[in-house]
DNA sequence: TCTTGTTTTAGAATTATTATTGAAATGTAC
DNA sequence: GTACATTTCAATAATAATTCTAAAACAAGA
């Protein structure tokens, strides 16, 4: 029962938004609020084909270009060659593994950045992006620890 | 006269990074540093092809990808589908515009940032990525004038 | 139910980027 | 200086993510 509730507030939150809440759109962003990873388009059509197995891939990027669209979810930036999405909308961080890719979400106070330069600008949206390396890659791989600081010298 | 100056110093820099300092690498090392405005490897390509006419679109992503290991650029990820290059490499934000997609670099403190959720995490990379309506756009269309706060403000 | 507009589908097309490969340049040993 | 080995360059070909197109399926209102 808990999951058609689900479904049901996830209609709602669509049309509140003014997107008619289509399945695969319900789907695609059931994905995304459910695994936390910040999937790619290819990562969540892998993972829908099976429940929907007349899935397209342009239905997704359809679906995650009308959800960004409308604010209800954001599209990363941190990698150059393939877009990956969150449905988290409140501000916060995002660091990439560079070992193992993996994109972590991390709070961060924006309160205290400093940015006079920006004066005249209308900011929209503000994207925090690190990189380096994820805990569980320096434990396993120490080979790979070349220069850098620990995020918590800072 | 300065300007067979500046190109022996760029050899030197690129030599001092273990870089051979090639004809192509030197070209779009110095393309980078008199533009300021970020371009794509496209627009460094269509720039040059008129200076070096055998140039190829490769040999520009390679003099990038080398000088960007070599750490003498920065590689950008603030647009989904193509990179962006900048020749500063003091730590500093990035305003894009949605309107007339310039980037513009703005002085940013990062002292200020509190990201205790990162501990354990090796950084290597900070990037803060700003998008919005750049003075000039807002002057022009203000029927692009939608929601959102200006920079001052935060 | 019929109409009208929206969404999905499948595959082709496009675009940024990378891999490959032969050629050229450079380094090294004699 | 010459011969050989190694590195680097740059052009073509290939790849992978994304978008476009046109047709079919669907949904909502009259």
């Amino acid at each position: 029962m808990r999951v058609v509730e689900f479904a049901r507030d996830l209609k709602e939150l669509l049309r509140s938004r003014g997107v008619r809440p289509s399945y695969v759109r319900l789907k695609v962003l059931q994905y995304l609020l459910t695994e936390k990873t910040h999937p790619t388009a290819e990562e969540i059509y892998r993972a829908l084909i099976s429940e929907i197995p007349t899935l397209s891939r342009a239905s997704v990027y359809n679906a995650l270009a009308v959800l960004s669209e409308a604010g209800v979810i954001q599209t990363l930036t941190i990698e150059r060659h393939e877009g990956r999405y969150d449905a988290k909308t409140e501000e916060h961080g995002h660091f990439q593994c560079e070992v193992c890719g993996r994109v972590y979400d991390f709070a961060v106070d924006f309160g205290f950045l400093r940015h006079e330069a920006l004066e005249g600008f209308l900011v929209r949206k503000r994207d925090l992006y690190f990189r380096g390396i994820c805990p569980e890659c320096r434990k396993g791989g120490e080979s790979h620890g070349k220069s850098g600081q620990d995020a918590s010298s800072w």
